[in-house]
DNA sequence: GTAAAGCCCGTACCGTACTACGGAGTCAAG
DNA sequence: CTTGACTCCGTAGTACGGTACGGGCTTTAC
């Protein structure tokens, strides 16, 4: 069977050879075994262990989280429906931060918008509306 | 003229004490007077201050842009434009954060429909889905 | 055989934005 | 005058997710 020393599953995995150890204290990969010099020996499943962090943590999982939908997969007390309630969960987040980001970006345009681009920032739009209320 | 303890400014702006006292000293604030008592002694311009960075920060801003935005105020050289090109690569921004957050939604939601939310995790197809390309 | 690259470890540090602590001095109300 | 709330200060800690350092061994390639 194929082995992997850090470097190599750092490298297919896309991260970085401190991330992996990082990963590794924290608890996110097993501990490896390791050859008689004390280096890292890693098997395929390692690799795919990492995309997964990896992927996971795009789509808006903390390592936390990430964490326990691994002990979740481990837990054979665990159905598939508490993975599926945990993604559903993250689903509403991602809602929730995307409709605050639309509500700030919709107080930028309007502020932009309202503002010449000429002129000094004394007069600005921006920096009164922000600034403002108190200084009228 | 009115002047304020930092209490009395921290209720007004919505901010915590201690914050203030970050702001304070990271800059974003200017150094108040104090009494001889070496209380600090604030004036309504602080309050609005004070309250411009808790707006700015809710429309996406870190500490440091709003910074560079109150230098941009002071600067008698720069003018509306530059705060407007600000405000605009901040818009850039926040749109680039939703494509992502939308991307992240796409792909869970698609994950969670092809789960059924039955049977143990060892069949989840969230899980598969991430961790899977090796284990097949 | 040698040199470069890779790996070992613990620890410290990065940025972001605060928050908490503790002991001492001060202020305002009653 | 007392009491309790407020303020002072510097320092440390929080959460998050790593990144960097540095001295010393191991492995690999030539």
């Amino acid at each position: 069977m194929k082995t992997f020393t850090i470097g190599q599953v750092a490298r297919e995995a896309r991260v970085g050879v401190e991330t992996v150890r990082f990963y590794e204290r924290e608890g996110l990969i097993e501990e490896p075994s390791r050859r008689a010099s004390g280096y890292r020996q890693f098997d395929e499943a390692v690799v795919d262990r990492l995309r997964f962090i990896r992927e996971a943590k795009e789509l808006g999982f903390t390592l936390n989280e990430i964490k326990e939908l691994l002990s979740l997969k481990l837990d054979p007390a665990s159905s598939c429906g508490n993975v599926k309630d945990r993604a559903e969960v993250k689903i509403a987040d991602i809602e929730e931060k995307i409709r605050t980001l639309q509500r700030m970006k919709r107080a930028l345009v309007k502020l932009t918008k309202a503002c010449s681009g000429d002129g000094p920032t004394s007069e600005c739009p921006i920096l009164e509306s922000l600034d403002g209320r108190g200084k009228q």
